[in-house]
DNA sequence: TTGTATGCGTTATCAA
DNA sequence: TTGATAACGCATACAA
């Protein structure tokens, strides 16, 4: 397209292109008429700068990389929201990128975000803690700063910030103790490092406050018809359970779901806990008791981070915050 | 940053730049030695070349951008999804606009996209077929081809794509007459272009097919809270309805979740369809009857529409494809 | 098959 | 206060 460029506007205005650029960019050294006069011929041209040229002399481009796996989760997409929110307010576009859970699409996302010149880059999800992914950030963008949010990664530009999901979920043991739970099994939807970690505040949670039973743990895989048939089997096998903790609140839902269905009373004979305090757990039947893990506070500590990052300012590599027990009626 | 270019790239070759950016694109005649002792120095560089640069002499950026209102909510997410994967399939990346709903913000997000050069945009939701819009894409974008889901807007260069939820919607009530429903109601959480057809629907079907009783319409605003409250509110002043139609499906988790508390038996006493098919009337309970919008297939044609209207090739302004009723539990 | 020269649209340096 | 002119990194027409 013959788009239309400052040297027309100059021409237009009768002035020299740099004048345009200038009034463009709000030096304030001009004199008040041809300002005026360049103003004038700029907005009845509707022009806009090309942002390609811009960023190729400014050797800036004003733009973040967000990576997730699946924007569909809700969880990925309220990340996306807070982070993208928090940029925008700092002038910064946000280019999203749904990778996949596969571990070389990421890498070639990374690469693409390296063409892009991108400025920063946050990766949302545990998963993406893999030793490749820690190799594409070192080749393709060792200068350029990263945030892992959920997790934590190897690099001097990058920066891990997550909530201490691994003592919630121990708090989560030790609430359901305290409520006279008896026999607490937790479930997973798959192993990523930050399920392994819950697991592992799972595990010891039960050390700690339910000694006495010994710990039950199990995977369903992704989608919902394969997590409900996996929980109903789990439920099956193990009547004698009276307390789910599970990994995320959408499997909460699908196991209160189940329950309803097999007559079970919640949280009468059998509680529930989920994690994240997402929309779920708020419409659920009975409202779920869930592990608010704070997203939205990790999410705008990392895209500070990022900004200080990127002004050179010396930041901490390694962040972690508190998470908390939302009680509803589940439990 | 001083990063690296063909300059450098040829220098250490023993080649002219011009060498190297024909490899890099992979030019056709040269000779295979030099190719290869090119290839060897790009990789071992790790090189990349600029984005900004490639796009400003190509006159093309193979970016897409998508507009939503707020990518949190289910189906935004969803369309998102569907939308980023097809063009990624093509070689594009979409820069994705978190607008919110205020359409003076959705304009400077146009003026952005213009600045940066997309090839396309997709507009996700019908809260864009506003006036002003409208005349955003004429001033900014005039030659960009534009496409709206849902919806439908002026313009040569703009595409509507959507599902007849209309139809879908008289469909519904016909459903519930047939099902022996005397009192029919339907909710909305805002009054969007799509949501105003959806009551459309409503009200030509219950004159249609329910000719003897008087339509309902309520609206609640939007939050989990406010909903709530509006719902138990417009229940308890309509006791005699026993059967109700949202605009939503999460409108419908809320209210099954409500008619669980006030003791009211789902589909029993009540029945209940919500809209889209999400993951929510999946997971509800009971499992949740809902009209399939099929966001997935309208999304596909969106893209496609763009895909070839970037070619230059002739498409059609306006497409609508039909909807399904999902049957569930809760009817 | 390869190198030289030029231009893409903008900003920055230097003079005037 | 303003205007030439030279980059920015890459691709291509033209020459060789």
């Amino acid at each position: 397209m013959p788009d239309i460029t400052i040297y027309e506007i100059a021409e237009e205005a009768g002035v020299s292109a740099s004048t345009v650029s200038r009034v463009i960019n709000g030096y304030p050294y001009i004199k008040k008429s041809t300002r005026n006069k360049v103003m004038k011929v700029l907005e009845s041209r509707h022009f806009v700068p090309n942002e390609s040229a811009r960023d190729l002399v400014n050797r800036s481009t004003r733009m973040i990389g967000i990576l997730i796996a699946d924007i569909r989760t809700a969880h990925n997409s309220d990340g996306i929201f807070y982070v993208e929110q928090e940029f925008r307010k700092h002038g910064y576009s946000c280019l999203i990128c749904n990778t996949g859970y596969e571990m070389a699409d990421t890498v070639s996302y990374i690469q693409k975000l390296s063409q892009r010149k991108v400025e920063a880059v946050v990766l949302l999800g545990s998963i993406y803690q893999t030793h490749e992914v820690e190799e594409a950030i070192a080749t393709y963008i060792p200068k350029t700063p990263v945030a892992i949010v959920s997790g934590s990664l190897q690099g001097d530009n990058v920066y891990g910030i997550m909530s201490n999901e691994k003592l919630g979920v121990m708090e989560c043991v030790r609430f359901l103790v305290e409520k006279k739970r008896s026999c607490i099994a937790f479930g997973i939807n798959h192993s990523s490092p930050l399920n392994l970690i819950k697991k592992e505040g799972y595990l010891e949670g039960m050390a700690k406050y339910a000694a006495a039973s010994s710990p039950l743990v199990f995977e369903t895989g992704k989608g919902v018809e394969l997590m409900k048939e996996s929980i109903a089997y789990f439920v099956k096998e193990h009547p004698e359970v009276d307390a789910y903790i599970f990994s995320e609140d959408f499997m909460g839902m699908i196991a209160l779901q189940l329950f309803s269905e097999m007559g079970m009373a919640v949280p009468d004979q059998v509680s529930v806990i989920g994690i994240n305090n997402s929309n779920f757990s708020k419409v659920s039947i009975p409202p779920m008791t869930t592990l608010d893990t704070k997203l939205y506070d990790t999410c705008q500590i990392a895209v500070h981070c990022l900004l200080d990052a990127i002004e050179g300012e010396h930041v901490s590599k390694l962040i972690s915050i508190f998470t908390e027990i939302v009680e509803r009626e589940t439990t």
